[in-house]
DNA sequence: ACATTGACCTGAGAGC
DNA sequence: TGCTCTCAGGTCAATG
């Protein structure tokens, strides 16, 4: 799930469901997640905290506490969050669980456990200590920064997109879906491509990421003329009908139009 | 500098 | 039904 629309969803779930509620108490069971702060630093921190604020950048999604520093998550491939009223509600896979004054639970699940619990002094400190480009969606990433930035790559340009030190947010799902719309092939060399494709390329990255975030990234919502419902070998391209090719790339699948993408 | 591979985890779906 | 294999929206380290 979590690319940079689903965890601007799930900030903004966060922000309708779960600021300024006292949390009462804290049950962390994340070993392989925790690898900054330990378990009992992010307990003691959280534990009679309010969330003050939300920022996200790339994957990251920061919280701020009452308390002082930051609640840092990252969600992995399939890591989410889910507020709920019932206890027998609490979910499978829920390693970080939080009990709010009001009786609610704000629960972080990780099916897989590929993902991170840490703390930070601030979005600004930890994205700089993690070495994070700029935010894709990031107005400041305008169309001038991208070309410069891309023409200082010499490899593929989809790698380049799913770089985080290059550019965070996107992943292999969205990455795919903005290079289909922008017309280019995967692995076409990112600094080679003509001052008019990366112009397609940015805009085409500016409104998957606008539309994915308005629809809360729900692929069901999404619409019929992108890549994405069709992400299969075969499928016919929403575009033109041919059939989607899938090739694999360092260990992930690729998916794209042979006829659409050049 | 760049690309590839495997490891970390768990579950779903396909094929037999 | 049950087994095995492959794959899945991410990242990191090690290796060519």
């Amino acid at each position: 799930m979590p690319e940079l629309p689903d965890v601007e969803t799930l900030k903004r779930y966060v922000d309708s469901t779960s600021l300024r509620q006292p949390i009462e108490d804290v049950e962390i069971d994340a070993p392989r997640m925790l690898r900054g702060a330990s378990a009992a630093t992010v307990r003691d921190r959280l534990k009679g905290s309010t969330f003050k604020e939300t920022a996200r950048h790339g994957k990251y999604l920061f919280i701020r506490l009452s308390k002082g520093r930051w609640l840092v998550l990252h969600f992995g491939m399939t890591g989410t969050l889910k507020y709920f009223k019932d206890a027998e509600e609490a979910p499978g896979h829920t390693h970080l669980l939080l009990h709010f004054a009001n009786a609610y639970h704000l629960a972080a699940i990780w099916q897989r456990r590929l993902g991170r619990i840490d703390l930070a002094e601030s979005p600004a400190a930890f994205v700089e200590a993690q070495g994070l480009g700029p935010d894709a969606f990031d107005p400041g990433v305008d169309l001038e920064a991208f070309k410069q930035m891309l023409r200082g790559r010499r490899g593929a340009v989809k790698p380049a997109l799913m770089d985080q030190g290059f550019l965070a947010g996107l992943g292999n799902i969205y990455s795919d879906e903005i290079l289909f719309q922008a017309g280019i092939r995967p692995d076409a060399k990112a600094g080679g491509l003509s001052g008019e494709r990366m112009t397609a390329l940015h805009r085409a990255m500016q409104h998957v990421l606008r539309v994915a975030i308005e629809r809360q990234a729900d692929p069901d919502r999404l619409p019929e003329s992108w890549l994405l419902p069709r992400r299969q070998e075969g499928a016919a391209c929403p575009r033109c009908g041919a059939g989607i090719k899938r090739m694999s790339k360092a260990g992930r699948s690729v998916y794209f139009c042979p006829k659409c993408q050049r």
